[in-house]
DNA sequence: TTGTAGGCGTTATCAT
DNA sequence: ATGATAACGCCTACAA
């Protein structure tokens, strides 16, 4: 493990020179900083960057808290993240809470120890103990959540519109002709999955659509009976002729009894999903769906976190990306 | 940012006390050891694992790499990793490769400069530089591959046997009364995606049946010529009853194309696939394919991992996991 | 059981 | 442009 100890000691420099070469240091002449360059290569030299960070107070690392890995929304914005930073000169780590709030302050209390420059988080759908995100205020680290946040907090946020992206979807299906649509709803806890109810629920008002609290379809947590429930709603109400699921995987449950049923997509019922998820593309028929622009997201939440970090005037920002609705055979 | 020369200020104790404590040194009495934790709740002291790094040589901190977080199965097993490190008390950060191995090239020098205590690997399809494996070697820092591993490697490794895989899919679809089966093959410099191919045409070997080199269907990378090409394949062919995919997403395609084509499936053309990715049980009809126990195979490279972290005689190992069968519609 | 002191690898503040 | 030195927060002989 050779340090820039050994790297003075062969060049017979001083540990601050050394030092200046690694920082790209302005002072210090051509050829000394060719010298210490080539020993440490010999000498296969890595910096310590933990020691730096100790020394510095900035460990160039950043944490990144999210519900799921396993999941195309969060696996994208991560992406988007990790490019962004690592331009940088920032490295990432990871961690994922699996939706529980205590593995979510447990994780959060492990990037502290880490030391870590800045906090990026998607919340949990278990609500949030809110003395943690105080803690983090006190702490001074830098935050930003994205897509999902708490109900109350005083940190910066990159989300999307996902109340439009609600009355998109809908809107898309009204104008296709359907006159009895339902929404598969999502978790209560949620607010993005709120907002898009709420999205749904506007835009049949804004067309003068009946409304009736059958329109609204809430899931288990169980898939098989969230079949057949879907089922028993599809023989009460014959008529149904639309739907639009707050997540993809929901509107591919809706296809799959569909198909089981013989009922012909789109010309008998048309239905739309969100997240644009990847295999909505290559299902048959493909999906509509309502796309949340992952990787721009990553890289808007990445730029206003940098600002924080480097800015030592704390100014709040709420930034909110608009949905984009990808038309596919499902509904045309 | 209370350090423990602040609780010593406060308790009146030595730095070595307080350390001892946080340690759960046995040398240290119950009644100190109660002062210095009430005093420690009060300043909220967080432990600075960094600086404890750096003295100790030890980070607590192990190194996840793989090509892509946005992939069910990687996603899986790191999970079976994140969850079998947590319970020794270590944390793990993930990095992405995105099959580059310049960028994984990088991401390990990332991770030794962070010094890891250790490092999980699954390669890159392009092919590795080699030297990076024996400068890992050299650092004594133990590395683990798992599922993919470079052709020549003297490190401990967890791999599935997709040998066998391929050769089980391709068993129950002969079992199933399949004359002319169709392997859509993966990236030759894969390794396992060689074996999954190899495994298909040892099955056809064992039965007897002959065997063309149509039978070895390349993909591109693009979806759409990927597609052409298949539908190609099936009017050269018209008496093709079965197809076994390297991967789930090529087995959608195929399917996608055979319903585009009112082909009964599974009655005149049969599909199985392999991943187990989450959609195959949502697809209509549901896709048999091969299980790989992400879980499994996450849980036994973090405790091969940890073997070779605890004792310092290096043991190599090699481990292989037997994959499953599951039987759904597309077969059936 | 507790305290003292040196050092882990780096950076920052002075000097020179 | 370069050097000397203290300090970051913690651990660990060794001493008491």
């Amino acid at each position: 493990m050779a340090s820039i100890k050994d790297i003075a000691a062969r060049t017979g420099l001083s540990l601050a020179t050394i030092s200046r070469v690694f920082n790209d240091s302005p002072k210090v002449s051509a050829k000394t900083r060719q010298k210490v360059l080539k020993v440490a290569a010999e000498l296969h030299y890595v910096p310590n960057i933990g020691a730096a960070a100790l020394r510095s107070g900035k460990s160039r690392v950043i944490g990144v808290l999210i519900p799921e890995i396993n999941n195309h929304f969060f696996g994208e914005v991560v992406t988007g993240i990790e490019k962004k930073m690592k331009n940088w000169g920032y490295n990432i780590i990871i961690s994922q809470t699996h939706e529980s709030s205590d593995l979510e302050l447990e994780m959060l209390e492990s990037f502290m120890k880490l030391n870590v420059d800045g906090i990026i988080i998607s919340t949990t759908k278990e609500p949030t103990d809110p003395t943690i995100f105080k803690k983090l205020k006190d702490k001074k680290v830098p935050v930003v959540f994205f897509d999902r946040l708490p109900p109350v907090h005083s940190h910066s946020s990159v989300i999307l519109d996902d109340h439009e992206g609600g009355q998109i979807a809908t809107q898309h299906l009204i104008d296709q002709g359907c006159k009895h649509i339902v929404h598969i709803a999502g978790d209560k806890n949620v607010s993005i999955f709120q907002q898009r109810q709420r999205g749904f629920e506007d835009a049949l008002r804004l067309n003068n659509h009946p409304f009736d609290s059958h329109q609204i379809f809430e899931l288990t947590t169980d898939t098989k009976s969230n079949k057949k429930l879907i089922q028993k709603l599809l023989t009460d109400h014959p008529d149904i002729d639309g739907f639009f699921a707050h997540g993809d995987y929901y509107a591919l449950y809706v296809m799959d009894i569909l198909k089981s049923l013989n009922v012909d997509i789109p010309n008998k019922i048309k239905i739309v999903g969100f997240g644009n998820t990847d295999f909505t593309d290559h299902l048959q028929p493909s999906l509509t769906t309502v796309d949340q622009n992952c990787h721009q997201m990553g890289q808007l939440t990445a730029e206003t976190l940098m600002k924080h970090i480097e800015s030592d005037e704390i100014i709040h920002s709420k930034q909110v990306l608009t949905p984009k609705l990808v038309v596919r055979d499902s509904s045309n």
